[in-house]
RNA sequence: GCUGGAAUCGUCUAGUGGCAAUGACAAGAGACUGUAAAUCUCUCGCCUUCGGGCUUCGUAGGUUCGAGUCCUACUUCCAGCA
């Protein structure tokens, strides 16, 4: 079982250090969104300078390219990508949503690869082999999302979601006791733990080192399916819980407490895909969630899109030619000691590779640093002064 | 000096008698939430009550119902010949 402490508690929010093979992390805390093994325009290096704890990977991705027999090859995911820190995966349901030309079945699914077109197919099972071969420390379980506002579409994908979760939990625990082949069940060599059992332990190779399963909470915008969704899950052997589907900050706290008050305390909570907005964030921690992960931040960095705390600026507007001041004041990433906004919009405007460089990092160290100071403001009982004074200068326009 | 060719929105460009006139770039702005995103969208002659109105293709004339497009002259540039 995944080790999670919780230091302090404040209602549903808590402080906590979650224990992977591969380090700790302190929570809450903002997770690194790395698809393909990498940060977006960030170096492994510039990620831990500017403070990031762990970072999330997609199964899917990795699948295709460059697949995951390869990365175990490598030695895993930390290693591969010289991450050296703790790792999620995320299972591919995710792609299920936002790809086009996906046939759900309750087998699995099958895309077509946006690659070159060849059809290939995700199941429960498949996805836990992979999330096994790529060894990310956490795993999510291979949910569905739905494609859809209407209640009986959530309804149908949730009920997919729970049945794709007792497969995954089979899947996972076949998985970890040392099957790693991917041939029907039953058809494993003896468990890993029997041979951790006697004498000394053996050289850990990065698929034998433990790893965790997280089911994943679905039910879209309706409390009724959140709260089903959310005791199913809690029901399950799972070492943790990602929550998701939630894809607007407008109803989300709500469905947070609803959804938070049934999963046992014991375990991290993983809120799935948001933290473009700082408002997700606060209001994702206030409400019991323990880390986050999301796109945004660094996807809009590379649009020209800046986080500061009186909101977000596209320094490609024509204002910023003579700003001469740094980005954001009082900001120790390497990009706002050191630069300036007319330079930052200098790069831009001439398409520099580093114009996405320092604004990733910056982006990403905003919203990392936003969680480490809600982290704090929990530990010293200042988090709703720092809440209400972060969101009504940021969102004051 | 002669002979040919060219001149279109900031730049390059499409356009060979019928719509303020193509495309790219530049410029201006917007979007982005478990990454098919180094992406996408909008504006880009002036005015507008969004119906439309007005002024534009080097300059000045002309032919024509109608001219960026055909004719004449001029200006400038390019090439070749002297």
């Amino acid at each position: 079982m995944l080790k999670f402490d919780i230091e302090k508690k404040n209602g549903l929010m808590r402080v906590g250090v979650i224990h992977t093979p591969h380090g700790d992390i302190h929570t809450p805390a903002f997770v690194g969104a790395a698809t393909r093994a990498t940060v977006k325009a960030l170096t492994m290096k510039e990620m831990r300078e500017l403070g990031s704890q762990a970072i999330l990977a997609n199964t899917y991705h990795l699948i295709l390219r460059p697949g995951v027999d390869l990365i175990k090859e490598a030695g895993g995911l930390a290693k591969f990508s010289s991450w050296h820190g703790p790792t999620f995966t995320d299972s591919g349901g995710f792609q299920i949503f936002s790809l086009p030309d996906v046939k759900i079945t309750e087998e699995g699914v099958k895309f077509k690869s946006h690659i070159d077109g060849a059809t290939f197919e995700l199941t429960p099972e498949k996805s836990m082999q992979a999330q096994w071969a790529i060894g990310a420390d956490i795993h999510m379980a291979f949910d569905h999302l739905a494609n859809s506002e209407n209640y009986d579409d959530m309804e149908i994908a949730m009920h997919r979601t729970h049945a794709w979760l007792d497969r995954c939990v089979e899947e996972h625990k076949r998985l970890a006791n040392g099957c790693l082949s991917t041939g029907p069940a039953g058809s494993c060599p003896p468990p890993l733990h029997s041979k951790l059992s006697g004498g000394p332990p053996p050289e850990p190779s990065p698929v034998d080192v433990p790893q965790y399963l997280y089911a994943v909470v679905q039910g879209g915008t309706f409390l009724d399916l959140r709260a089903q969704s959310a005791k199913y899950c809690a029901s399950k052997d799972v070492d943790g819980f990602g929550i998701g589907g939630v894809f607007t900050a407008e109803g989300m706290a709500e469905m947070l407490k609803t959804v938070n008050r049934i999963l046992p305390e014991n375990k991290p909570r993983h809120l799935l895909g948001m933290g473009q907005e700082p408002i997700d964030l606060f209001d994702g921690a206030e409400n019991g969630c323990d880390t986050f992960d999301c796109v945004g931040p660094t996807r809009m960095a590379r649009n020209g899109s800046l986080y500061t705390y009186d909101g977000r600026i596209n320094i490609k507007n024509a204002k910023y030619t003579h700003d001469f001041r740094p980005l954001m004041e009082d900001c120790d990433c390497e990009c706002c000691k050191n630069y300036t906004r007319a330079y930052l919009h200098h790069l831009f405007k001439t398409d520099e590779i580093t114009a996405k460089v320092l604004a990733s990092i910056h982006n990403e160290h905003f919203v990392v640093s936003v969680v480490d100071k809600i982290r704090e403001s929990i530990l010293s009982d200042t988090f709703s002064d720092y809440k209400s004074t972060f969101l009504s200068r940021y969102y004051h326009k």
